[in-house]
DNA sequence: TTGAAAGCGTTACCAT
DNA sequence: ATGGTAACGCTTTCAA
């Protein structure tokens, strides 16, 4: 490129980097022009190697699959776009393993930054990162002690506020059926803030009533079967998540029960669907978009100024849908 | 790294990279060590400079937030995982220009092999793009005047498929709500099918059963309204993807229109809640996993022999997944 | 205003 | 079997 221009690689390089100030409009010009005529793109990689930043973000998810990351992702993306960054990106399906190991990959890659939802099996990992310079964003994910920037929503109020509005329609056998609690303390706040809503209520907990089990569909409708089981069934069911909230419906639907008049359903997450299901379904909602575009403009004030800059824990609010498959137990049977 | 070790950088570079037949024990085990010790990467910067190879995969969709691309994109990533590939991601958001330009970042950035769903507008870019030595599959498009590797399903026949069930249940007032039939062939393609199964049939196109407009809930829901408007209303509606099928949806419940009863509803793709919507929808599936696992199948045999190889097109087929959204138009007052 | 030259951290060739 | 060294294509410093 230099040689065809006639000029050095460094005019080349001050041109097309934006430092056009110490170099004359004439070969300006003509750098511009050959640039163009030759479809020139400069070599990320060996700009990389030099300057030791590669304009990349490295997102580690669990499961592209739920739409909940996938809304994130569209977020951080949007972002990522407008501030010239490019988006790598890797599963982790929940396996602490392929977490690390993606890490790795992402650390000889030279990423700039780091954006995840940890496996929560990791920590000692996690906690070795702010030394190695790699700015990390947690997101919905928090552990205080890890001491890195978070975006995430609070699990345990928004589960808390749900199941009371529950109890304030007059349920008090209220089932849930929710993520392993181990790992990601996502799970575990939706669970607590199940029991904490019962307990200011004073409803007892019974153990059949929670379900707790690897998400996925097959595990909600086989959750919901168990619970529909019961000699003394719930009247009303919470959902911790989309899969299992699908899982669930399936196995309601399969044996005829009317929803609300029969069973009451809640579901964590709030997927486009969820206004056309058979009822509508009434469910809380997370600003995923917004949590995304979050974690990436806090990676970038990061990635801008290299100094200190205390660790932010930003939580954004949640908000209960109310739509129709809700309603007080006195019409059930 | 070398120098810690004790050896030459060359020596280390021949150990980590597998070639160690050439190496002493006795070094080969020094260095790992201090790998191991050091918790040593290679720098993939440095090396993708010299190699002219990233072992990265660009992958540019429209939209991740549609979840057929994140099927394929599940697809792709869990066959580049095995093969020890990266992913870079952009969304095109159906623009050429965003298409392009991400083309172009990815380019600099020496990706490996590019996989794409292209809006249709950059042929001229994409027929380049065999020169340029960077192995490219389409996903989801097949133009076969780019002669570039392609993996899809046949809109067209399942489309008509689809169609020709509704006719064969008796309906004979078939609407369609397609995404706008520019740019890409996909929904040309299910356009198409649905004239074919009617031209089979004997019934004539009639303008105001086809709503042709951008894919969005929005759209889908305004199409809906459109339709059923009409003086004469169609018995039965076709939405050729899931927006435009969620926002049907939405409009046909707030009507109260029974479906099946009052309406038949089918939809293009087959996302895991048509099983839970009221009531179950009748739907074509499309192999997403597959689609994607393939692509990068067909991909990586590229990348491993530079050499010719001829270029593929893969269509995969569909199936129509019967529930409950049809039935005959007799059941309409 | 321009460019020469020194690296950046690898890999690959070629001596030893 | 081992390692010296050039080269990959940029950016950056410094001198002209």
């Amino acid at each position: 490129m230099a040689r065809e221009a006639g000029v050095s690689p460094a005019t080349v390089s001050n041109v097309l980097n934006g430092r056009w100030k110490q170099t004359s409009p004439a070969t300006r010009e003509r750098i511009l022009e050959v640039a163009k005529r030759l479809n020139y793109r400069p070599n990320a990689m060996a700009a990389a190697l030099r300057t030791r930043r590669t304009r990349t973000v490295a997102v580690v998810f669990t499961n592209i699959l739920n739409p909940f990351y996938t809304a994130v992702l569209r977020g951080i993306q949007d972002e990522a776009r407008r501030a010239g960054y490019t988006i790598v990106l890797a599963n982790s399906d929940d396996s602490p393993d392929v977490e690390r190991e993606s890490l790795s990959t992402f650390r000889a890659q030279q990423v700039d930054g780091l954006i995840i939802t940890t496996t929560g099996e990791n920590d000692e990992l996690l906690k070795t990162l702010p030394e190695t310079g790699v700015p990390t964003v947690l997101v919905d994910r928090g552990d205080p002690e890890l001491h890195l920037d978070t975006v995430r929503v609070d699990n345990v109020s928004a589960a808390r506020a749900a199941v009371e509005y529950l109890i304030r329609l007059g349920h008090r056998r209220i089932a849930i059926i929710s993520g392993l609690t181990t790992g990601a303390p996502t799970r575990a706040g939706r669970v607590e803030g199940y029991h904490q809503a019962l307990e200011a209520a004073g409803i007892a907990r019974a153990e059949e009533y929670e379900q707790i089990l690897p998400s996925s569909v097959e595990n909600g409708r086989a959750a919901a079967g168990t619970l529909l089981n019961l000699p003394d069934p719930p009247t009303a069911l919470f959902a911790a998540n989309t899969f299992l909230a699908i899982g669930a419906m399936e196995c309601i639907r399969e044996r005829g029960i009317q929803v609300p008049q029969q069973l009451s359903f809640l579901m964590f997450d709030d997927p486009e669907w969820s206004r056309i299901a058979d009822p509508p379904i009434t469910a809380v909602s997370q600003p995923t978009h917004r949590l995304g575009a979050l974690a990436f403009q806090l990676l970038e004030a990061r990635l801008r100024k290299k100094r200190p800059l205390k660790t932010e824990d930003i939580v954004l609010p949640t908000s209960l849908h109310i739509r129709r498959s809700c309603s007080t137990p006195d019409r059930n049977p």
